[in-house]
DNA sequence: ACGGTTCCGACAACCACGTTGACGAGTTTA
DNA sequence: TAAACTCGTCAACGTGGTTGTCGGAACCGT
């Protein structure tokens, strides 16, 4: 019944992740910079996730990172502006407008796959092995479906 | 040598991690609303965190939270508006101006801290007291010191 | 085949939150 | 005392959201 030490407190928990998180990201986000991705920022990586490989209209990117249409698409004006993606015209429907990665946009990806690889070994080399999947499996168990971080931008203010 | 079973891409790391705090705040944040604040945002607690019990200035909030000293005062401005913090002159220092918490600042303080240890209490019915405790400690090893969320806002962006 | 509904992208106005730069007023320091 | 610094505020701006509106294009039911 009683605790023999008592527990942290809970507030260190969600500080705790946060800072996992943000360590990780920072680290990612240095690592490009020094890969001739200097201008990417973290919600960046969001909204190129939700293009995928073949494009999509903005009103769809939209509507899988949980924001308007409108908000989506001046994200596409400025990933385009970095030259990440570009804009095509349908051909199989003249409203929409084809939302496509660049070859520097697929490049972003392919190396933030590969840093974030990099940086969940150095964990493993820290840790080892066992604890990072348990961190891993525990977070799969407790986290609900749905609050799959697809909806990321704006959800702090 | 070789890997038994391949290991989870990198990238899943730090979507669980964002994926735990983000449930966690959003649960704070449900609750929180219930209990009488509903205009709370989780960058608003950041700021009264900073603020501390005793009061300080604009500029310190602004030190503490690694923003420019204008958008703590901005922040500050939204907080008192909302009834948070209160504005007093400083009799030491006629330059300061001294931010402190009011009541209602105090308060929701006080029941986020009841709820996160609340919210943690849920993690451990579910993983069980030890597995959230390794979660804890196997992130406080691998997440360097600089790297605890005292300067959150606008790091996104 | 045509007319209503729906969807797309764009424009405008606005809010939240951050940034620099400048400034007057007050405090500290040499 | 004069110079240097600090505090808070104002202004302008950038970025990332929101809602509302709108014309044009596509879909669908009669």
């Amino acid at each position: 019944m009683a605790e023999v030490s008592s527990p942290p407190p809970g507030f260190e928990l969600p500080l705790l992740l946060f800072a996992g998180f943000r360590s990780l990201i920072d680290e990612l986000h240095a690592e490009l910079a020094e890969r001739g991705h200097p201008d990417v920022r973290p919600v960046h990586g969001f909204a190129l996730q939700a293009i995928g490989p073949y494009g999509t209209s903005a009103s769809e990117i939209g509507r899988r990172l949980g924001v308007s249409k409108q908000a989506a698409g001046k994200t596409v004006d400025r990933l385009a502006g970095l030259g990440y993606v570009e804009r095509a015209d349908d051909p199989a429907d003249a409203r929409r407008k084809l939302i496509r990665l660049t070859p520097r946009g697929i490049d972003v990806l392919t190396q933030s796959a590969e840093i974030f690889d990099h940086l969940r070994a150095r964990w493993v080399a820290t840790l080892g092995a066992e604890r990072v999947a348990e961190v891993e499996s525990s977070l799969r168990t407790v986290v609900p479906e749905t609050a799959f971080p697809v909806d990321v931008p704006g959800w702090f203010g």
